[in-house]
RNA sequence: CGCGGGGUGGAGCAGAUGGUAGCUCGUCGGGCUCAUAACCCGAAGGUCGUAGGUUCAAAUCCUGCCCCCGCAACCA
């Protein structure tokens, strides 16, 4: 048998701490489509997805719900599985890290970095915030709060392995700098200036502090924590030390990883070192992706934007979501996703171009011809360049999709959609129509149009996987006929082809009545989640743990930005005793002079700590409206009393 | 002087190697009637962040400044 090309590609495996969001479904569509362009280029395609299972989160999250970490992981896990059946996501293969192979794996990658004295042991001292799951150091963080969600932090100290990175530094940069691994290659420079030019640090791969994990073989207490465990993914469901799989040889290096911006880190700097460590190959391409900002602002849970992709497939149909998920977003840079901007698209797009370019172009079939077209032609000079457009169209998609461009491969088929709809105004077919004289010009334009739309809906049908066969029964076209080889010819449909009319393929939507639906919608949503997890998981305390804070009202005497800082105003406060300096994180929201004079809360008894070389003796209470922050006045309230 | 990216008609974006400023949406006007009130054509609208410089000629090269956004650092 003749060996076809392989092709890997892979999204990262998910963290199944809550369920699925558009974010999620942006990175798996985009390598669904990707996976189905190479499957009809004739690769043979492995694309791999997953879910990352271990972590303290997930083993506190289950105790919540009072069932096991694995019964907690198997749900979301299904709603996971649930949501690519609905977005009709084509994987060849789903890794759980719980999964009994990917343990063997990573227990002997482990072992085996251990024996060749990459990884050792050591002892971590930090704070630890448990929600991030993150250790920091003294001088990431300050006092009791983590950098990341501004919770308590605790002290913590525990025994860990450590992997060394920086015999691979030098490597890792040439790979970043001189190599097309990471795309969009701008970001290279970020990661050698953050990270690979102060020195590589070492990097702690097991916890004690959870049990929820891989455990290492040769000590008991430990567990592998999430790098070694998470990435090792990509080669253990290839069969890489374990028996279940045997396809490392034939898949490996990966063709693809495609990531959000998040955790390019990651994979660039951590997975690469770990393959050189373990002198593997490394992988082909990082594609990294940004963010769906909605509405202009990043999607979070806590903001309670983040968008039902089931709501929104459930109203529009999941081609019409992935689509605009892959039209709309550009590779590197953030996309913003807004109800009125995804309407617009599928309306613009999907509904009034090509789907009312099918409609228009069958309905005529049956009109003028009764479904069946006559076989005489009569070609004339307009034909061309609809016909050379048609036909050159995969050469340039092709290249987009090998570049991971997806949205651009999308605008050069829709520069075709909306080149037919000008055809047949060129064309005119319904005048033509008038005069039996015509006829044999009429069949030509018509067939004309349904080989281009042919076209069309063979390149779409890996990004819209579930509506173009649908294209295709319209339009008489063979499933076997819609191949990736008949798409740089012109007249495959036989001459004498059979329409027929179906169903409606992209309603149009109206704009105005549906946003206000969806924000109903939303806000419902919003409301039940502000409501839960805002407190879920906090301990109660009692009135002498509240007693034990010192409030009190403080004039600012002076204020000043303090220089190496963005965000931080360097505040000067009478307390009613004396000054003291207190650093806030404010100077986007207040000038200095907005605060001069005025009265604030002040949290007295806070452990002074050092920002940016200002020592901050305690706190000021300010709370946030919008993603703003307002800073809490009590004008009226003297200087020095205490606030209970 | 921490590192990097960016400021182009109402919105969102293109514009290597300098020489008529383009695209999508929106707006206005026209055309058509095969079609999902869809389609096609035309028009209006920009001192290309700002101040200088180089050049016959700069959105495009150089310098200063002002904003915005990432990353890092610091939201006590």
């Amino acid at each position: 048998m003749s060996e076809k090309k392989s092709f890997y590609i892979t999204t990262p495996i998910y963290y199944p701490s809550g369920n699925p969001h558009i974010g999620h479904c942006y990175t798996t569509v985009a390598c669904d489509s990707i996976a189905r362009y190479k499957r009809m280029q004739g690769f043979d395609v492995m694309f791999l997805t997953g879910t990352d299972e271990h972590g303290l989160k997930i083993e506190q999250k289950a105790s919540e719900k009072g069932i096991t970490p694995k019964q907690y992981v198997d749900e979301i896990v299904e709603i996971f599985k649930n949501l690519w059946s609905y977005m009709n996501i084509s994987y060849d293969r789903y890794i759980r890290t719980t999964d009994d192979y990917h343990i063997e794996t990573v227990q002997k990658i482990f072992k085996e970095l251990y024996d060749k004295g990459y990884i050792y042991k050591g002892e971590y001292k930090g704070k630890y915030c448990t929600p991030c799951e993150s250790f920091w150091t003294e001088s990431q963080l300050v006092d009791g709060k983590c950098p990341e969600c501004g919770r308590d932090v605790i002290e913590a100290k525990e025994e860990a392995y450590f992997f060394r990175m920086s015999p691979f530094a030098d490597r890792i940069e040439k790979l970043l700098t001189e190599t097309d691994y990471l795309q969009p290659k701008t970001r290279a420079i970020e990661l050698v200036n953050n990270f690979i030019k102060p020195g590589l640090e070492d990097l702690c791969v097991s916890r004690t502090s959870f049990k929820w994990g891989i455990p290492v073989t040769f000590d008991a207490n430990h567990v592998v924590y999430v790098w070694i465990d998470a990435l090792s993914n990509y080669i253990s469901a290839l069969g890489f030390k374990n028996s279940s799989y045997n396809d490392y040889n034939k898949f490996w290096p990966a063709d693809v990883h495609m990531v959000a911006k998040d955790i390019m880190r990651f994979h660039a700097i951590i997975w690469p070192a770990m393959l050189m460590a373990l002198e593997q190959p490394l992988p082909k391409h990082l594609a990294v992706h940004g963010w769906i900002t909605f509405n202009g602002q990043k999607m979070s849970k806590s903001l309670g934007n983040v968008v039902d992709p089931f709501i929104l497939g459930q109203r529009y149909g999941s081609d019409s979501i992935r689509y605009h998920i892959l039209r709309e977003m550009a590779l590197g840079s953030d996309s913003s996703f807004s109800n009125e901007i995804m309407i617009n698209r599928i309306n613009t797009d999907l509904a009034n171009g090509f789907g009312n370019l099918v409609s228009r172009t069958v309905a005529m079939v049956e009109k003028y011809f009764g479904g069946t077209l006559s076989a005489e032609r009569e070609s004339e000079d307009v034909d061309e360049e609809i016909i050379s457009m048609a036909t050159s169209l995969v050469k340039t998609v092709d290249e987009y999709i090998d570049k991971t461009q997806l949205n651009n491969a999308l605008a050069e088929i829709f520069t075709v959609v909306s080149r037919a709809n000008k055809y047949i105004d060129e064309t005119s077919p319904w005048i033509l129509a008038k005069d039996e004289s015509k006829k044999n010009r009429l069949a030509t334009v018509l067939y004309n149009l349904l080989e281009t739309i042919r076209i069309i809906s063979v390149l779409l049908s890996s990004f819209m996987p579930t509506t173009m066969p649908k294209v295709w029964q319209q339009i008489g076209l063979s499933d076997d006929m819609a191949t990736y080889e008949n798409l740089s010819k012109f007249g495959v449909l036989a001459d004498n082809v059979t329409v027929s009319r179906g169903e409606v393929l992209f309603p149009r939507i109206d704009v105005d009545k549906e946003i206000e639906e969806l924000n109903k919608i939303i806000g419902n949503k919003d409301n039940e989640k502000k409501r839960q997890p805002e407190y879920e998981g906090l301990a109660l305390i009692n009135i002498d743990d509240f007693m034990k804070v010192e409030l009190r009202a403080a004039k600012v005497k002076a204020c000043e930005p303090i220089k190496k800082a963005k965000k931080l105003l360097k505040l000067t406060l009478d307390d009613g005793n004396g000054e003291r300096t207190v650093a806030s994180g404010i100077a986007k929201f207040y000038k200095p002079e907005d605060l001069i004079g005025r009265n604030i809360i002040l949290v007295a008894n806070l452990q002074p700590a050092t920002l940016c070389g200002v020592e901050s003796q305690g706190m000021i209470l300010a709370g946030e409206s919008n993603g703003e922050i307002k800073v809490i006045f009590v004008d009226d309230i003297t200087v020095g009393s205490r606030i209970r």
